[in-house]
DNA sequence: CCATACAGTTAGCCATTGCTAACTGTGTTT
DNA sequence: AAACACAGTTAGCAATGGCTAACTGTATGG
């Protein structure tokens, strides 16, 4: 019962809310992913189902101990693979969104040889 | 009308069994690819609308120019993303399955700074 | 000559994932 | 109190891209 990239996705813009701003709602999610309100009425409600999240009787979500682990595991590929093409020289818009599609598709083994390769710069 | 991960798949093998047996069917692609002959009858279909290929009264497929084109860009990517993979240390199978996922979603940009990169080694 | 095999197509199912339209429920404002 | 705004949900559309079942058409073989 794993996540896909949209999933993932969804995730990873709770976990980077939450960060910036404690009181996530699923209206915040939409405005920033720039998704209608029903689209992410129902990814929410399969984030929350899968048990990544919860959301109280107000609305406000919070990601819960399976959820905040692969957030953060998705949040590191972004932050890894966006360096790792800064590196090689990509420009700064571009290494983001081109991470953030890599983020989604690649294997743990090969993240991990990337992770090692870049931190040893 | 550019195509997509799946038709960029459907090219990229009929490229790949083009340089192995000349003649292509159908029914070679379903076999290498492990999908149904009406998925590949209309990922065939949607490739020769979009004149990527011919197909022949025999059901004998061939590259247009405008298929080799592209088939060759992809399979570039293919060929220095898995190298790139491998230079980093994953290995051979991971690294073919990772540069397939990852050949349809980076931009130019980012392929171009990769391949520069791999090159100087 | 009829049967069988093989390649391909057609029709239609299913899941995913975006969307709009329209509804519900709650809280604020005049 | 009535009206409105705002957040969320429900219902249903559309495209994509896999699938199976069942058909067509051709070629081979008993």
């Amino acid at each position: 019962m794993s996540l896909n990239a949209s999933g993932e996705m969804y995730l990873e813009t709770i976990y980077v809310l939450c960060k910036q701003k404690q009181m996530v709602r699923s209206i915040d999610i939409a405005e920033h992913m720039d998704f209608s309100k029903p689209s992410v009425s129902r990814g929410v409600g399969i984030l929350k189902n899968a048990n990544y999240i919860s959301v109280d009787k107000n609305g406000f979500i919070t990601l819960t101990e399976k959820g905040l682990v692969l957030a953060e595991k998705i949040y590191e590929r972004h932050t890894v693979l966006t360096n790792a093409l800064l590196f090689l020289g990509v420009d700064k818009e571009t290494a983001a969104e081109d991470a953030c599609k890599i983020e989604h598709v690649i294997s743990d083994k090969t993240f991990e040889q990337i992770k090692k390769h870049i931190e040893k710069k």
